[in-house]
DNA sequence: ATAATTCTTGATCAAACGGTCAAGGGCAGC
DNA sequence: GCTGCCCTTGACCGTTTGATCAAGAATTAT
């Protein structure tokens, strides 16, 4: 049998050490040039690690890059999930924007690779989001359904809430530049969040009779 | 003199229509695939035109895809503009919000073209962002601060209101894809302005004593 | 009509890029 | 310390892609 393409069988230290780099540097390179902009040649070197090196862990460059959405997808969901029915609205809802903002801030790369990804027809994740992030929002859809019902919620469609607290806190991350050259300055976390949470909460309080 | 890449001085007709037929084609291929996911050859098949053709109107890639942008920039601010201070606040927000809905439904493609400019950087645009567009907002948000001062409007802080209003209209063009798999269907854009509105404006409404 | 200019394209080039190969270095188990 | 597998890399290959060139076709001006 001749020698071909030997591939680990065990995961090593090494192993685990080296796609761990990799993953953060591509990062770093696909969320600011896409996929199709990103090089590996740019991805091994902020990897510090020759091409062939980088290629012996990831066969291909896709392979990278849907590596890379796995690895952060089901956290991107997180904050969604968390929305408790028997909480009370508002509080839940400034605790989910609130959640986003900060992932916004703290993770504005992987905001962007998403960002990019769904842009240009979301080619590898189509699945992810017809199943489990569709599945997510209905359930929550549901849960927002159910406050309005019981008086606790002013009447709102549910998916397009989602939608515009989806749209305005990556806003932060995924247009960050637009942001900053408005502002003439950096933009402050705190104030934005502040901001956002009065825009979109505000008018969902229901009125005192 | 050697003949040394002889341009055309005149504009002719054939001129104009074959660089409106290149930037129509590259207006599809660029807000597909981005400024590097984008070829030459793409466009130009698109255009129904040689390739070496298309480069004899257009020298470089990057010439079409800034004549792209320059093209549409200034069209992006016009329902901006057209906020007038002395108007009902709620009415003119209305009508600027809905302007947007129907731009992102209308031209998505123009969207996307920004979009990903936006999100990587905007290496063509800093100047147009940080020079008319800032200047724009500024003036804008001042007349939203008036009509605050004024007790016309719910309390909000203005650019943050702006950035809002773009992040949820633009998000119906952007992440089109991603709403309609959550929605399991095509959205439909009367019912996606309707909510819009209703989300964004709903809080904004002065109290009645 | 004819000259000048504009328009068009097949062929080609050089660089960039994704991916392969063969060979050597290094580490674990015996 | 020897054996076998894992790890690493310089050199290389085929393709894609942005761009050029030279030469001919079409259009315009006189």
């Amino acid at each position: 049998m001749p020698h071909t393409k030997a591939k680990p069988v065990v995961n090593t230290r090494i192993q685990a050490r080296n796609k761990e780099l990799i993953l953060e540097a591509a990062l770093d390179v696909f969320s600011a040039s896409g996929f199709r902009g990103a090089t590996v040649d740019q991805i091994a070197a902020k990897a510090e690690m020759s091409k062939p090196n980088l290629l012996y862990y990831f066969r291909r460059k896709e392979d990278i890059y849907v590596a890379l959405l796995e690895h952060t997808l089901s956290d991107w969901l997180e904050p969604l999930r968390e929305l408790d029915p028997a909480g009370d609205p508002l509080t839940e809802l400034a605790r989910y924007i609130s959640a986003k903002m900060q992932m916004s801030e703290a993770n504005p790369k992987a905001s962007r690779l998403f960002a990019n990804e769904i842009l240009h027809g979301a080619p590898m994740i189509e699945k992810f989001l017809k199943g489990p992030l569709r599945q997510l929002v209905a359930e929550k859809s549901q849960v927002i359904q159910s406050w309005i019902a019981a008086g606790k919620l002013a009447p709102v469609d549910p998916y397009h809430l989602i939608f515009a607290i989806w749209a305005v806190t990556q806003h932060y991350a995924d247009f960050s530049v637009q942001v900053d050259a408005v502002l003439g300055r950096r933009e402050d976390p705190k104030a934005a969040q502040k901001a956002v949470l009065e825009i979109l909460l505000r008018g969902l309080q229901v009125k005192q009779p």
